[in-house]
DNA sequence: AATCAAAATTTGTGATCACAAATCTGAGCT
DNA sequence: AGCTCAGATTTGTGATCACAAATTTTGATT
């Protein structure tokens, strides 16, 4: 295990960590306007934090400024969507060919004990904890690129696609073609195949971003879905606990 | 022409700018803590903008937040430029090649304009200048493929390389590698061959970055190149004058 | 000289205030 | 009803203040 760095606990992180779930969940609409006022009182911090957090989700994409000094939720449309597919087959393939390259025997089992839990929540029918895993997949397939820079590119392209791959589920997740490309993918990087590993990648984000592209309508705009829930759960979410500060 | 949006004439984007630039242009070291107090009141500002403009520098990776709350300016070193060099690769590779797909015979005419007012500032030794001209030719180039996230995502990568780039002056851009390149992609693109201009652009950055990664010392680190000056030059700078807000 | 703890100073963070720009509201008019 | 514009309200921006965390300085001690 790696030894954890000591927590950001300022304000400012805090309200940009609670601002990027609901993003992530679609909990805002295409072309809202956020108040920063009515973020702070939601949040129950001052004005000072809340822009600061704004200020680097737009510096990220995840939020727009306007003409007149207002900020608000970016519309999505299909030409969007199909630039960020390409954007992600180009840097996330670059990642997996460097992570081909030199993954390591444990980082390979690691991956694959990821993806037959991947399998196992999906049969449960855990759409929020199949979204999770199949962050944790990526990322984890990312990482042993051991690229920080590239890494944090491709959290910026997740988190501007974020809102739309809920769209994803029940319908297309049903294809066993993920699953199975996941594997072929585990397989490339224990052969250090990175051509083979990038094309099962760029397959998968080809296909799934393409789908979503083909949900817009007819003037090319895309409504992300509203969050998931587990088809049958007993007890708890399988979301963990957000932070103190949540929007309702 | 098209339209000029209503500049943004925020302090908080004065105090960007005037921060960008003195990174592009090396006049801070790789390592020196960035005082916010001393920002603001060289800038004759407040903290608040000061502090707004650093967030959105550290979002787009200029600058970096450390452990105890302080910024610094990154310290670069070889692998990262490698790192650099190949998303940069990948990425302006990516555009280069959906530019050459719907160039206009416009936009073919102003690049080799462009590439043409580039030849005759190196000839006049004028360094400044030159690097102006060959970002105006890149941006250009990348500016026809018409993807706005895509432009933005390469503009973030241009800010994280930009203190470095300085170092090419004066020997590596004495090689006549470079105006060759820039024809050939120009070419390229009238022909609307998409792979040759991608070949040759991602040649182009290809040798600039590796030799810049072969500046670096022993242990890895690699200093920022000073500020250029023209060789000869009558009259004022070739540089624009900066904005109202600048450093000493 | 080298070391180290206490004191002094500097620094980033968050809250609050003042203000102008943007937005909303509604009365009056066609 | 639809439109216009003045007045009221809301909103983001920038400055300032208080404070705790981090850093530097100081001075006693070995």
């Amino acid at each position: 295990m790696g030894t954890k760095a000591p927590t950001d606990t300022s304000l400012r992180t805090q309200v940009y960590d609670s601002l990027r779930d609901a993003l992530t969940a679609g909990q805002f609409a295409p072309g809202q306007k956020l108040s920063f006022r009515y973020i702070a009182s939601t949040l129950g911090v001052s004005l000072t934090p809340v822009r600061e957090a704004i200020r680097r989700l737009v510096a990220e994409g995840a939020l727009e400024m306007r003409p007149g000094r207002s900020v608000r939720v970016p519309l999505m449309t299909k030409a969007k969507i199909l630039e960020l597919r390409d954007i992600r087959l180009a840097l996330e393939g670059l990642a997996t060919e460097k992570a081909a390259a030199v993954a390591t025997r444990d980082e390979v089992a690691r991956l694959r004990r990821i993806a037959a839990e991947l399998v196992a929540v999906r049969s449960r029918g855990d759409s929020p904890a199949d979204r999770l895993k199949i962050r944790e997949f990526h990322f984890a397939l990312y990482g042993i690129a051991r690229q920080p820079i590239l890494l944090r590119a491709i959290e910026g392209l997740w988190l501007q696609t974020g809102p739309y791959m809920n769209l994803l589920y029940p319908d297309y997740v049903a294809s066993p073609l993920g699953p199975e490309r996941r594997l072929r993918i585990v397989a490339a990087l224990q052969a250090h195949d990175a051509a083979a590993a990038r094309r099962e990648l760029e397959g998968d984000i080809y296909d799934a971003l393409s789908y979503v592209a083909g949900l817009a309508d007819a003037a090319g705009n895309i409504a992300p879905a509203q969050p998931l829930q587990a088809k049958r759960r007993r007890g708890r979410s399988s979301l963990p606990p957000s932070g103190a500060l949540a929007f309702p």
